[in-house]
DNA sequence: GTGAAAGCGCTAACAA
DNA sequence: TTGTTAGCGCTTTCAC
């Protein structure tokens, strides 16, 4: 069952047979076959706890989450994993479960036993409690999404993401510009929302163009908040009844903070009557497969790349590699069906 | 920075820490205490692999899925995941990557390492030689989703679910009902498209209706795929032009096998200018939140709770218990917006 | 209620 | 190229 099974049956050492099982060098290949043939018939099965205690390394990092059931998570949750199986790593999940999971048994009991040799941290919003801990388990570390204090960190520039739309829509015309965004309550990290709604601000104004206070909407990240801001926007269902004209002083475009809000937006102007981007456009953030099927402009990124390259980096440090600098991930411009020409 | 460290400094044996930090009988309050106290102080960290040679146990639960970026798999290893942490396990994700995945690999190297103590596995269509190497490790596991030749599973019944969803349809007077489901080319289980298929021609069959070969349709169980099945069945955006009568042979409805499918029907309807549920009623099966906005009437199945069961499953067995019967997943109809009487 | 000692299955010097 | 010898950090009899 053992390593040990196949010493006595091949008539070598513990080691000699350690040494072919991993294919090291200074083994003769005879040996490497024979032991890899006895192996196999034993039905042979190493054991990484065992192997985990004499190395000290576990092959394994942890991923961890705040909640799993976002397009952004699960986009580069499997870029994460896409790298560390290249590497034969094995991924840990940690998810947080949101606002009402039990954070602090997850950090406490489970992430710092000693079961990774580094970690991925998605867009977290850590206290201070948890960055002492995590920082006391030494583990090589990065965070995919927003900066976090004193971790490096992947993601896109998040003003420059809003910029890029602004000008988009700047450029075609519009000036009147509505905003959706906020804050996600199922635990992104803070600086994002924050970061691509200044951008945005920011942006305007640049562009000599005011953003009032009503058109800077929560859409909670999620396609039915982005629905609820595009209801607030145009008036609802009852402005289907009046005709496009319900809500007089409406923007000639949207921004959304991600595509899923966008969606929601999208069918929210459908259901007032509106037409897209005849009396409205609407541009989102992310490049989320949905949006491209209906059409949706959108400034695209890619988590899986980024998830990627956080494995990559953690997986350098583990093998004893300093951190090298980490470059922005990339966003661009996907123009499509929703935005046009602002009317009039 | 281990167990003896506090042993040294409490002046007790390895083994009374050892019990104290477990909380074990037979061991003085004061000195759980003094142990307790001691291990914050040293900032003391298990080692889960330690622990896992001396025992054999590893406290942890393997995750099979076919891909990660599916609204069924997702939900479900959220509900795994959370019943995991209340045990106090961990959960180590496997990622098959779907048909381009190296599932062999993923098979060998890892999942057989001892890592975990068992195994839930989402729809998977195995192979004789998975199978074989699974059942080699001797670890406790379930399935999730269509059943698998000798392994347990959890999941709703397939056949009935699509009956539902049928005689919901006659009882709104349809009789010309079109299917979209199809193989899932990420991996899902072979049986489900296959039984939820069959569902539906034999429960339209029992109510006296034949179904034409064409009115099966492929819709590969993505958003995308219910587009294009949807435009087959509408005459796509053509169909937009000429009007509502584009395809002269047009269904009264159209039953998919997925919400996300249904989703992409109902945009595709709504593209070639047809009214739902005026002039073809939509019916979807999952649950999806996506659904709910848009009203999407669906035969709603709870993927989480399955996961859920799945983990208290496993665990059940890992500790020695033996596997219990599951009852089967439930599944209820939920009429919403996009199914109405029959048109004429 | 506590301690001593023997491993769990593997890897890693150090020899040969 | 292969064997020997110590552990890795914890749990677990078995004594006391």
């Amino acid at each position: 069952m053992g390593i040990q099974e196949i010493a006595t049956v091949t008539g070598l050492s513990k080691s000699t047979v350690s040494r072919a099982l991993r294919g090291m060098a200074n083994v003769a290949e005879t040996t490497i076959d024979e032991v890899r043939r006895v192996a196999d018939e034993l039905g042979y099965v190493p054991s990484s706890a065992a192997a985990g205690l004499a190395t000290g390394r576990q092959r394994a990092v942890g991923v961890v989450v705040p909640v799993i059931d976002r397009w952004f998570y699960v986009k580069a949750l499997g870029g994460v994993d896409a790298e560390l199986r290249r590497a034969g790593y094995d991924l840990v999940l940690y998810n947080l479960g949101g606002p009402g999971g039990d954070r602090d048994r997850a950090f406490r009991r489970s992430m710092l036993r000693h079961r990774v040799d580094g970690l991925v941290l998605l867009s977290l919003v850590l206290d201070a409690t948890e960055r002492t801990e995590l920082e006391l388990t030494r583990h090589p570390m990065i965070v995919i999404g927003g900066p976090a204090p004193g971790l490096r960190n992947i993601g896109v520039d998040d003003r420059a993401v809003t910029r890029i739309a602004v000008d988009h829509l700047c450029g075609l015309g519009h000036r009147r510009v509505a905003y959706v965004g906020g804050q996600d309550e199922a635990g992104m990290n803070v600086a994002v929302p924050h970061l691509r709604r200044d951008g945005f601000v920011d942006a305007m104004r640049a562009a000599g163009h005011a953003v009032p206070d009503r058109w800077l909407l929560d859409g909670r990240f999620s396609f039915a908040g982005g629905v609820v801001a595009g209801d607030a926007l145009f008036g609802g269902r009852a402005g289907a009844q009046t005709g496009a004209g319900a809500v007089p002083d409406r923007p000639t475009a949207v921004l959304c903070a991600s595509d899923e809000m966008a969606l929601g937006v999208l069918l929210a102007a459908r259901r007032a009557g509106l037409s897209v981007p005849g009396d409205v456009s609407v541009i989102g953030i992310d490049g989320h497969e949905y949006g491209a099927t209906v059409g949706l402009t959108t400034v695209a990124q890619d988590p899986e790349a980024q998830g990627r390259a956080a494995a990559r980096a953690v997986l350098a440090e583990v093998d004893g590699g300093t951190a090298g600098a980490i470059a922005a991930a990339p966003a661009h411009l996907v123009v499509r069906a929703t935005t046009g020409l602002a009317p009039g």
